[in-house]
DNA sequence: TGGACAAGGACAACTAAGTTGTCTAAGTTA
DNA sequence: TAACTTAGACAACTTAGTTGTCCTTGTCCA
């Protein structure tokens, strides 16, 4: 069967869009609603070593704003901590909480938990196959998939 | 190798988000600057029947009030007409114009290449084993993939 | 045939995650 | 010390969605 490039397209963003709705309703029934991808991005980068806002938003490849704004929600809700850096009296330094590691934490298991259940319906060999030909097709195009900027962006 | 989860959900991502800026950019080469994914949608289910606002937003999934605007966009920018049905005086008919078949012509076009090129760079008979696989795992899955409702909520 | 409900669409206010631009305060450097 | 640069706050805007309210028009049925 010949497929439109169109419907690659299709596939490839309703795979995402399966593996993340089901990680997001996992993550809700846990107990944690709420948490969307940029948040699991920008606390994995400030626990990577962004250690103030500014930092985060080059991380993230986003505008400083967004990334302030994101920080406030993560803040907000208990998943990350502000406090006064003691050698620069501009910034604030953040930490990631022991919830939020929780959250990171019980994310990670939760989307291994998925790959395991694509693992079963195709074969461990063909995910892997799958996963070594998207790592060449992505890894030939400019898309970097450290940063989230792309995510939000121009997908509508 | 044995890879996680989220590195799985990444990959598809970001297969999708290169296909789709590589195609944006090209489609705006071509004289057709902010045509979006949900433009095309829009304008694919106008062109299949969705004779006004209402059933469109049926058709996408998505709120009449957001198909409203959508169709508000597409009908500025001349890809779309709408006129006083001639039957109901409460509805305005919606049509597809020639620059709007115009644009969908030349989307379907630039994505076929781009899948000819990723062809060319794993195989064909390895892009169609990577379709059918996609299409296995997407197909058991809630996800429609002819509705975009899905697409701009929820991916931050 | 009239009264109840359904449907199309307009308008307004809100959300989420981004954007630019402007501003202050605090470090850094020549 | 004066001139940058940096951290962050605040405001206004964008896009693609959401609810809720309202008016008008169409349909159905007792």
């Amino acid at each position: 069967m010949t497929r439109s490039g169109a419907d690659l397209a299709l596939l490839l963003l309703g795979g995402f869009r399966a593996l993340a709705d089901a990680a997001g309703a996992e993550l809700e029934a846990r107990g944690f609603p709420d948490v969307r991808p940029v948040h699991d991005f920008a606390m994995r980068a400030i626990a990577a070593g962004a250690g103030n806002t500014s930092e985060l938003g080059r991380r993230l490849a986003v505008s400083k704003q967004a990334a302030a704004k994101t920080v406030a929600v993560l803040e907000e809700r208990g998943y990350v901590a502000r406090e006064t850096d003691p050698g620069d009296a501009r910034a604030k330094r953040l930490q990631v909480t022991p919830l939020g590691f929780e959250v990171l934490r019980q994310g990670e298991a939760i989307f291994d938990q998925l790959r395991g259940q694509w693992e079963q319906q195709i074969g461990p060999e063909q995910l892997a196959v799958l996963e070594r030909q998207l790592q060449v097709l992505v890894g030939d195009s400019p898309i970097r998939l450290d940063t989230p900027g792309w995510m939000a962006r121009e997908i509508g």
